[in-house]
DNA sequence: TCCGGAATGAGAACGTGTTCTCATACGGTC
DNA sequence: GACCGTATGAGAACACGTTCTCATTCCGGA
């Protein structure tokens, strides 16, 4: 789970470090004041590294957001799958998923709100990042419905909800809905897509 | 159409000019260089106002997106509605107009990317235009269904869509999909959603 | 052990969104 | 027609993301 371990020389080790700090500052600053909170200045402090080093790992704030967030969202998976949603239909273990991955969410507000809006504003440099989130919540959501692989229609129905997970996500970040808005729509629109079966 | 003329003095009607030219200035800039192309200096310089006057009208520069968004989607909705989808089920309705909305704004790359990345880094300062623009995206598909009141499922299936609508601009924004996929997407989920009938 | 080159630290510098200041012009009211 | 208050213009000032410079440190190979 942590990766072979090819190539580990001293600086490599001590690079690993430098990054995992400058990662862990960047949720600590999300967590505590959302994405105005997350100061690149404040960032190098918190890490005990310079500005310049941050930048040298990570090319944009939104990037820094972005790889944090991806770290989340996989762990986010990884916890799900070790415990699996129980339900008996296809839908009842993707609406528990979802709503199980929505709390964790909704929960850390500000942190959630800074790699939210990372998403929102993410220009092409950073496409690579968001494909790799976005693919990660889409596993989440298939392995949900069955052990197997998934076909193309729950590719395309998982395709779906995590783009209104994002939406959902985005309205709550923004004030437009309240938190419990986002797993009532994930619940809906998982119940309107799958209703076969 | 153009609202009621209550109280238009000279003030009121010169201050009307100057909120055109800004929004006029907002959309020039925006198709020229997306969000990084509009800049509050050139916006005041190009509608020829201060800048501070640009912030007396406008709170933020995601508000002046938001809001010049809004007239065009409130525009492309009146321009649907004059020439209505000819889809003989309320499904191929919908694929159709979203298919055109679509074109509009993938035809405009540069002005849509810059709006669509004010959506989504919207703050709660702004929800209120978020709504609104949120508003007019389900409006249109809503309208495309059948023409009396919607029904609470239409709701929420035009809900989906325009949720599904916002992730699939994001994703073309930032670099992830190409501008087809937004078209595709839509219809895909259009079909999913509105098997019935 | 020593050397070369890359990585890092420290901090200045720049661009752009946003705020602030102050003088001026303009519109409505008497 | 004179007056008052508010909107506006002009531009300085500030904050933070980002880039740049340069000295120093540290790792890996000879």
């Amino acid at each position: 789970m942590t990766g072979p371990d090819i190539e580990v020389g001293a600086l490599a080790r001590s690079q690993a470090a430098r990054r995992r700090r400058v990662i862990d500052a960047t949720l600590e600053l999300a967590a505590g004041g959302g994405f105005d909170g997350v100061q690149m200045r404040d960032v190098a402090a918190e890490a005990g590294v310079a500005l310049g080093t941050v930048y040298r790992y990570f090319d944009s704030k939104e990037r820094l957001l972005l790889e944090a967030n991806l770290e989340q969202v996989r762990a986010l998976r990884e916890r799900l799958a070790e415990r699996p949603p129980t339900g008996v239909t296809a839908t009842d273990r993707v609406v528990d998923v979802l709503r199980r991955a929505t709390r964790t969410q909704t929960r850390r507000p500000e942190a959630t709100a800074a790699m939210v809006r990372a998403l929102g504003t993410a220009r092409p440099e950073e496409s690579d990042a968001v494909a790799q989130v976005s693919e990660a919540m889409t596993g989440i959501i298939t392995s949900a419905m069955h052990s197997g692989d998934p076909s193309e229609r729950d590719r395309a129905v998982a395709r779906v909800l995590s783009q209104v997970w994002l939406s959902s996500l985005i309205g709550w970040v923004g004030g437009v809905d309240g938190p419990e808005v986002v797993g009532d729509d994930l619940e809906r629109a998982a119940r309107m897509l799958m209703t076969e079966t």
